[in-house]
RNA sequence: GGAGAGGUCGCAUAGUUGGUCUAGUGCGCUCGCCUGGAAAGCGGGUAGGGUGUAACAGCCCUCGAGGGUUCGAAUCCCUCCCUCUCCGCCA
């Protein structure tokens, strides 16, 4: 959510931003905030004067029944009054805050200024790499899903039968590998980068949701359990951004830094004929998430150093990979900022999106009310809050799997990963 | 799922026949006095949000959350959330 003050005070530079990620269409949204945000000042302005009126009154009513001197039939009787009308007034203050409310967290964060122009996914810029790994791929390569199928390893059907098609079962040493992944990722950042590991709870109530910003606007991509208003977490980045929501940090502990596996779960209604072969896109995948509170100064040099943290991954594994920077047009509506990982899958002959690293400045701080005190006793401050995938397991899987195909079909683990693995050979 | 108890300003507590509660007290923290220095003692301060101001002040709201009754609610009523105890069921 953005400041209301931002809104005030440089209309011009959120239109402006509007603009930048291709929602100009939105731009009417500011003036009809701003006229709101001073009739709701006129509205309290009014509530305020005549709740103190009824509380000056209150008291001078409970003075004359105390003491028994006088009448308060008369006075009783103005307040009546009086407390009918604010009672009216909250109303209409609750309905025109409510509509404010709505239209303030229906705008997206601003954005760094170092984000580029451009209007699509064509219009990312290159950040780093590509990266390239030797690997000797010197036959007609195998896709994913045919190595899965045929090494036993992965079982999209059976899947599918007992769940839903993009519900994949892992087995044998594919499971294995499955979980040496993850364990492989949340050792490298809590030994070597400095993560606190979390395991959270991956069903949230509905305020978790708001407070990151999947909620309202991505509401029909999050699975519902109707029957207990809890939903299934699309990332770790939910439960662990959220444990903090309505705190006062203490200034001595930041920045914050935690790691996180979760199952994610995703409905992507509408993505049905993209890139939905095996692995490219399910509703249920693998994830391990870093999360991270900072003072709002340091906030883009922590989003470098996670970049680096899930690059190191993939150096650690070998696998080719390249850093673009989202523009305008591409980045989400949360962030202000935002690189996307890319790890190259030979089948595909082109790049998969296996990491997205973002800051968001302190838009999710404002929404789940993440704030510290800077020198102890000056004003209250939002943090910064950033989280980069350290890796999904999804996407890094079918480049893996691709790369490290040997000629007769066989798959061999990379060395970083034999310690997880116990083998290293599937097939 | 059933029965009961409870959620108060960092912590602990007072406050439940509605009105000196604009929430008292203790501890903690902090500032000052005192001291050669400290302890003790004494005195002051000790949340967040809104509005307002040049900045203060002032005013409004918040006693788990949200409604309701009332001129007036920490206090009475309703709903929900959470914690604890007991029972039942259970990985």
């Amino acid at each position: 959510m953005l400041d209301i003050n931002i809104v005030r005070q440089n209309p011009d530079d959120v239109i402006a931003m509007l603009h930048r990620r291709q929602m100009g269409g939105e731009a009417g949204k500011v003036k009809e905030l701003l006229d709101l945000d001073r009739s709701r000042k006129e509205m309290v302005q009014r509530a305020d004067d005549l709740k103190a009126t009824r509380n000056r009154v209150s008291r001078e009513i409970a003075d004359i029944k105390r003491t028994g001197q006088g009448s308060a039939d008369e006075l009783i009787r103005q307040m009546k009054s009086v407390s009918d009308q604010i009672s009216e007034l909250d109303a209409d203050l609750a309905k025109l805050e409510t509509v404010m409310e709505e239209l303030l967290l229906g705008l997206p964060n601003m954005l760094h200024h170092s984000v580029p122009e451009g209007r699509t996914a064509e219009d990312n810029m290159l950040y780093k790499g590509p990266v390239e790994f030797t690997h000797d791929l010197d036959f007609p390569v195998t896709n994913h899903l045919e190595l899965g199928k045929s090494l036993g390893i992965l079982d999209f059907e059976r899947g599918a039968k007992i769940s839903g098609a993009g519900f994949p079962v892992y087995i044998g040493k594919g499971a294995r590998l499955e979980r040496a992944l993850i364990n492989f990722m949340l050792d490298m950042h809590t030994e070597h980068h400095g993560y606190t590991e979390v395991f959270p709870p991956f069903l949230v109530n509905q305020e978790s949701l708001r407070g990151t910003g999947q909620w309202p606007k991505f509401a029909d991509q999050v699975y519902h359990i109707c029957e207990d208003g809890l939903y299934a977490i699309p990332t770790a980045e939910v439960p662990v951004t959220n444990l903090h929501r309505g705190e006062m940090l203490d200034p001595a502990a930041l920045p914050i830094a935690y790691v996180a596996y979760s199952a994610c779960f995703r409905r992507e209604a509408g993505s049905y004929g993209k890139d939905t072969r095996g692995f490219l896109r399910v509703h249920q995948f693998n994830k391990v998430e870093m999360v991270r509170f900072t003072r709002p100064e340091a906030s883009y040099e922590a989003l470098e150093e996670i970049l680096s943290n899930a690059e190191a991954i993939l150096r650690a594994l070998k696998i080719p990979y390249r850093v673009i920077t989202l523009c305008g047009g591409d980045i989400s509506a949360n962030a202000a900022k935002c690189y996307d990982i890319e790890v190259w899958s030979p089948a595909e002959n082109k790049y998969l999106e296996a990491s997205s690293v973002s800051n968001f400045e302190d838009y999710q701080a404002r929404r789940s009310n993440i704030r510290f005190k800077p020198d102890g006793k000056s004003k209250p401050e939002f943090v910064h809050t950033l989280n980069g995938s350290g890796l999904a397991t999804s996407r890094l899987m079918v480049s893996l799997l691709e790369h490290y195909q040997t000629a007769d079909g066989k798959i061999v683990i990379p060395e970083a990963l034999r310690p997880y693995t116990g083998f290293d050979l599937i097939g």
